[in-house]
DNA sequence: CGATCGGATTGACCAGAGTCAAGGCCTTGG
DNA sequence: CCAAGGCCTTGACTCTGGTCAATCCGATCG
């Protein structure tokens, strides 16, 4: 983890920092600093205080929790995303590991200077708000597509996801291995592989990492996808979460084969 | 759903408002209500765009997610809470379905107030920030909870935290009747009754809603408690999410029998 | 080109949890 | 007091998903 100069205009464009105002803008990035994670670096840990909030600039970064021995993947964040922010909030440990998945790039900012700066602008105030809460309203949907879906309902809404987030062309790229895809969408590797098999019917054609959706209609039948769980919003614009979260019912293309 | 009239100065030491300005408060409720509900009785539909900001000042709400026909039952809330806080600052529907469990009041506050007031109030701003914040940690140790621990792991650790928030006695009473409590914690009824009748090698001993724990440091092994997981604080003395997230980390009381 | 390694797949088996049905117990109301 | 209904419990069975093991496949490297 290395720590390099900062370009400013550029954070300054950030979607929890373009609500603040000049002076806490300074404030925030007088002790903030870039670090540079290498695939598999560890960002935060798991029950540790960093006391510190994380802006992804570059990469991906993986939230992993742990208990008892056993691993859960929970989210996968790409650009531009908030880490660690209800820590920082409340000057609390990390309730989840971080690790960067490929070569990240992070903006570091002191949490003390986060919570100083949330008592005095009120636009600011408001940032922090907002993207908390669509990281709320995020896990809500993913919390209920957990309890509601099973295992091959999960993936066929997941592949759908995907397909719209990437641009609504029948063909997709998974994101990651299949193997962390699986832990991600709360599956054992090989129940992935039979569930993926299982799509077959439904026109899900499987080259590696290369998904084509055929008959994305009748996919659509059975994932059932509901605004409410899905969220086929990329954050690939520059957006932050409550922006997508906003953004997330403008309707879903389903593009007949 | 009936309106009365409004107890000023009880609501203003509420943990959302206690952190706004006099002026913020007069802007919040001058358009602000009490409802109050009847045990059943439906206070925000799922998919609804209410536009309004509940606070639990009375009684009990559950939060209950649909799709496709299935139910689950996601949390059990009660004074003081915040309901669709995250909604009303992104003006977006409600995810979940919130029903009174018991006879309930809470004051509904116009979203509409509520982002004005954000933008212009830091302490406001801070207040919700951390409110949100709390909402969402709880909502991460919720989810790893479920991810991570298995029906009997889970019945263990929520009967130590209940144990902890009633006081730290040996004996404890379930808030609500099992059939609800079992899809509170993502089982069947008949899932729970054999989850219970399991744990009495450890100790735990069922009369109806009345549980006690004769060796509250064998069930403990079993459930392996996490302050990164479990929150033992009680709601009871008037604190909010934030709060209850901050005093997560004072060491859980397990007496020996 | 061949060897090797790790991920992906497949199959057989197992375990946890859901479903269905029957019965017990307590509460409620006549 | 008795009857009815709801909730809880129990048992038998099913099913989804996890575990374990063997194999396949593609990438890498000597």
């Amino acid at each position: 983890m290395t720590r390099t100069e900062i370009d400013l205009p550029r954070i300054r464009r950030l979607p929890l920092l373009d609500g603040a105002s000049a002076e806490t803008f300074a404030l925030l990035t007088r002790e903030a600093a870039i670090a540079h994670l290498e695939p598999g670096g560890l960002l935060a840990a798991q029950g540790e205080s960093d006391d510190q909030l994380y802006l992804l600039l570059e990469g991906a970064i993986l939230l992993e929790g742990a208990w008892n021995g056993r691993e859960a993947d929970l989210a996968l964040l790409q650009p531009p995303a908030t880490l660690m922010l209800a820590s920082a909030v409340l000057s609390g440990p990390n309730l989840v590991t971080a690790r960067a998945l490929s070569s990240s790039a992070v903006l570091a900012i002191p949490g003390q200077a986060v919570r100083q700066a949330l008592g005095r602008d009120a636009g600011f105030g408001r940032a922090v708000a907002e993207e908390l809460a669509g990281c709320f309203s995020g896990l809500v949907r993913t919390f209920k597509n957990h309890r509601l879906r099973g295992a091959q309902e999960r993936l066929a809404s997941y592949l759908l996801t995907q397909q719209q987030r990437q641009g609504g062309g029948p063909t997709l790229r998974l994101p990651c291995r299949k193997r962390r895809l699986a832990s991600l969408l709360g599956m054992t590797p090989e129940n992935l592989s039979r569930a993926l098999a299982s799509l077959v019917p439904y026109g899900v054609e499987i080259d590696g990492v290369q998904i084509t959706l055929s008959e994305p209609l009748a996919l659509a039948r059975l994932a059932a996808p509901d605004p409410l769980i899905d969220n086929h919003v990329s954050s690939a614009d520059g957006t932050g979460q409550a922006e997508r979260e906003r953004r997330r019912f403008v309707r879903m293309q389903l593009n007949p084969a």
